[in-house]
DNA sequence: AAGTGGTCTAGACCACTTT
DNA sequence: AAGTGGTCTAGACCACTTT
């Protein structure tokens, strides 16, 4: 573990386990290299990262602090798939209906980057959080990259599955946003009215080494989902 | 201008304007640090904040690459509101409807962190981005901070004119987003049937000190506004 | 083995806020 | 004037990929 990581994660359960609340200031940039025993830049590159997820903020001149958490009841929507975990996570599972190998059609083949007649896996499967349902998963996943997945991993992580297993490091991620209403067949899959309203999001994930390697299809449920977003200037 | 962002922002030119496509290698640090005559350390701020905006990707033992462009159309949902302003900004206006010095309800309160008896400017208006409506904003602004706002200001940029004018340096933002129906009011001021689907955003904004002084409500309209995120795992 | 990005350090100096 | 975070440098060494 590098140890600006280790710091940032330190320093995060920290603030976490004795509940500090928002506007705490916290020791200074010296204090730290004491208390840490690493220099000055290894300090300051673990709070840009504590401060980029939104757990606190520094003021120059002034201080570092905490900042507020989100609203409880919102899912974060940079983690809502396969990157760092919060720690309040709440627990998930999925029933699956499809895992096939399947030839990808033009848009696939776009958004994969890949040619019609190489394989892909498709997998439909409806996520709960907490109990409830949040969405229909449709997903694209090339199989030259994850080769093998069945619906034993499809109900669990695939995620951890394609980080941990498929050795595979997960990099980047296009995330496309649209709001619909929903059709008949998903409205029955969600368990919602037909022409209830919907958040639409399309994602393309990327290996570190910049090939994509996922390509899914979400409708999220619009009741049982809200999201938040801490963001940054910086 | 610090020297970390004159490069940045000079390697983003450079790429945009010699439209490289997606992929494309670009020369090495060692080449970076000749070219730019900087520190190690300043081209890898550099590097680091184009490819936390989704310009770029490094490949440890490989090399930097850029990355693929959004797509047209689509909105940069985490630029939607006062952050970092893209290279290909739509023309964007607003037709005012209200800027009234106003007492804050209790939901006011609680975000702006304010006492009921602290002025805010609420503010209500219609936005256009390239001629097409694309949603109604509601907002609320900490007198105390912004101590002067007309119909003229609102009708451009409040963003600009808080930051050049009053001097206030944004720092970061709260987001929560969630889907609804329109109701008959918001449906007549954005001009879709009542019970259409809506993104529904609301954040908090805050100075770079850690103070809230905006507090916004936006119904999007669900045709003419798509977003997009460009998000890494770092 | 050579090439490329990433981490980490010590230290000088700058920008901004608080006292 | 003192305190606090932010920038920038030169350089050693590590991790990973390509040749």
């Amino acid at each position: 573990m590098l140890k600006y990581q280790d710091v940032a994660l330190r320093i995060k359960h920290m603030i976490y386990q004795q509940e500090l609340p928002k506007g705490t200031q916290l020791a200074n940039i010296e204090e730290l290299i004491n208390q840490y025993q690493v220099s000055r830049s290894t300090i300051i590159k673990a709070l840009d990262r504590l401060e980029r997820h939104g757990v606190i903020y520094q003021v120059q001149g002034s201080g570092i602090f905490v900042r507020q958490r989100k609203k409880s009841g919102y899912l974060n929507f940079m983690e809502s798939h396969g990157f760092t975990v919060d720690l309040q996570d709440l627990p998930g599972s999925s029933t699956v209906f499809n895992v096939d190998i399947v030839k990808p059609d033009a848009q696939v083949q776009e958004n994969l980057q890949c040619d019609a007649d190489e394989e892909v896996y498709f997998i439909k499967r409806l996520r709960f959080v907490d109990g409830k349902v949040y969405g229909l998963e449709q997903s694209y996943y090339r199989k030259k990259l994850v080769p093998y997945l069945n619906k034993e991993i499809a109900e669990n992580s695939i995620f951890s599955y394609i980080r941990d297993i498929c050795n595979i490091n997960i990099g980047f991620s296009d995330k496309y946003i649209q709001v619909t209403k929903l059709d008949a067949e998903m409205a029955s899959y969600i368990g919602l009215p037909e022409g209830d309203p919907a958040l639409f999001v399309e994602e393309i994930f990327y290996t570190t080494s910049g090939e994509p390697f996922d390509f899914s299809r979400v409708v999220y449920h619009c009741e049982n989902t809200k999201f938040c977003v801490q963001g940054h200037a910086k």
